[in-house]
DNA sequence: TTATAATCGAGACGGTACGTCAAGTCTTCCA
DNA sequence: TGGAAGACTTGACGTACCGTCTCGATTATAA
């Protein structure tokens, strides 16, 4: 179990075969039909396994394929993960957001992907458990980087680190989701570099553009 | 009919007492059972007529809530939406992005607007109907009033405007629809102002911060 | 209209094309899709119709296929039909049944005519229609025929003709419709002869058997 | 399951209870609105069952009321039946066949027994069912009693005893069937004697009609 | 010869039922 | 006792027809 759970299934004795093969059987068929056609009946067929055991295990659709993006995570590495710091905070983003945007435009992903944030979307239950085991980490090394490029003067010292990662991140994943727009590598380094400078003019005091 | 249908439906023979009610019944049960109940039946249902005359008419049960969305916006008024212009630009922000909040708050709009959103994520199509139907109006109100200022020499000369705009509203529709955050009045101020100066530090060269 | 009609259609101004090619087309369909599967609507797209003009000459559909078959049957010939009386009585009935079931056997006719014995069946609207327009003048010519041999001396002189014709045809078309067993030559020579003899021995009185 | 079923529905775990509630749904509907008005959704309704647990096991509608009746006869006894041989023919089958019109001009047996007739002339398979479990033992019984009288003298010595069966039962069924005339206490009478004596005139032999 | 009124083709409509799919629950049997 | 299997009730799917109801566009009398 990793989310929520119904009663009290005695988890000592889960099986961890069946887990996993329900987690990868989800997530295969998220990539192939799509969520909409993804049930759980498919999900228990196409793992071998019994319904009965998904609902023992799993309050929801959603739950599941919220697990099945969670032992992805995981099985990459278990440790926090690190944004990039060369020194040059607009580099490092730029770098991070063309990543980033590859992985959405990858076919591969986006389904996937969409799913999981449609099902927040509705799901606020869902949304809390994301925000903590999924989104949490990743946030939390964005703001890392962006105070630590604070701390070395590159950002404005009563800058709402919050604020400064939705401001950046925002507009990218709601082009991606709401199909806005294309994700383009252009578009994404101009939304780094209009983030850092503002939309302000900028008055000419000599100051690089790059620091 | 305003967004596909099916094949040769004789339109002139539409009956439009139904319409109308297929699309009130169509909102309002998305606000009373949420988005996922909502059923084809139970809007045939609750509309007084046959599910075949929902059929006849839209491809899909997304498209006869995004015609609903449709049918209140157009029944708000015929004209294009216009943003307050007072000359001061944050202040204009901050009031608009207020109401878009307030908006988004409330428990009546809340559900249907997520639903309508989730639509889009999972189909292309209803996205382009969105983004041309209901979002593009807003959008060139948005845009229009950015041009404005940045004629006035408030913003950058150099600005892509479709990334500015979205450098504003992406960060709080995408709290809101994540539920990443709560959407304070604080929030949206902090966002504006963020937007506004950039993240990097301002030099001090006497330019007022407002303006 | 030939059989009921709904209230006062002007039965002057009714297009004979129209009525023609529905019922032709009713019974086209009957043998080609079945009974079960023939609707009102496909005779009316079969025979380029409106299906108003079905349901404005005709009550259900099987008045419109029981008047397919009165077309039919007057299409033959405006007389009334007679048996062949060569004087043999068993070798006329042998001749008229074996033809009968040709015809119950040839897969052309069978699926109308059971079409319209079970639509008999179950609506005694049209059965009376059917004693009086279609069966009547056959029948009456069973019993002429079996008149003429009681005239003879070759049938008893008590014999109720009524039940005559049904000892004979009476258990070609059970078994027919029934499905109870083949309709061959030999079975209906030997219930022509076992009706015309009966089920007791009888006794040897230098009587011939045919006569 | 008695009649047909689909692919592998796993027989032992079939539940008995919903068997009998949906045949016993089936038989009740069949007289209280008449067959074409019994759907599979008012059975599975009335029987307070699901329609997938009738599409499970039967593949059709008169698959179901043919089961209804197979229920309903086994339920009676689960003996073979007989038909009463006092020595004297006539009047055994005088006695048998009042007590059959007896049942078909029942208004409780009449429409449902309609119903199964009709449904075996339109679909073989269930007309060799019906051969095999219904009609199959009561055709004997018949055929037995024939048999007897033939042994005794009574019938002659190279009757075909299926013409014979035929030849007593064929009429009055087709008569009830086909609504060709009234089921009354004469005509079943009559048709036993002249079915007995024959259509011929009898050679005052001395021997007397009843025997 | 025109009007005028009905029938006609077409097909949208409110419905009922179809036969299928899946949801979530429950029961049986196996390891 | 957890799990595989799958039957069960429920409910929605999308389709086919039902029988009713307009809608012009033909007709075919009656003015």
């Amino acid at each position: 179990m990793t989310t929520r759970q119904r009663a009290t299934p005695n988890a000592a004795r889960r099986r961890e075969t069946s887990r996993r093969a329900i987690l990868t059987a989800a997530f295969d068929l998220l990539q192939e039909v799509g969520y909409a056609k993804v049930s759980i009946e498919g999900i228990a067929t196409r793992a071998g396994v019994g319904k009965q055991t998904i609902y023992r295990w799993w309050p929801s659709k959603g739950a599941v394929i919220f697990d099945a993006f969670l032992m992805l995570s995981e099985g990459s590495d278990g440790e926090a993960p690190v944004l990039p710091d060369t020194g040059d905070l607009e580099a490092d983003l730029t770098a991070v957001l063309r990543a980033t945007i590859e992985e959405l435009n990858d076919p591969r992903y986006d389904q996937p992907m969409r799913a999981l944030a449609t099902e927040i979307a509705h799901d606020p239950e869902l949304a809390a458990a994301y925000a903590e085991r999924l989104d949490g980490p990743l946030k939390e090394a964005k703001r890392r980087r962006l105070r630590s490029a604070q701390q070395a003067g590159q950002l404005a010292e009563d800058l709402d680190l919050d604020v400064a990662v939705e401001l950046i991140w925002g507009p990218v994943l709601n082009r991606w989701l709401q199909r806005t727009g294309p994700l383009t590598t252009q578009y994404v380094d101009s939304v780094v570099t209009t983030a850092l400078n503002g939309l302000r003019p900028r008055p000419t005091d000599g100051t690089p553009t790059r620091g």
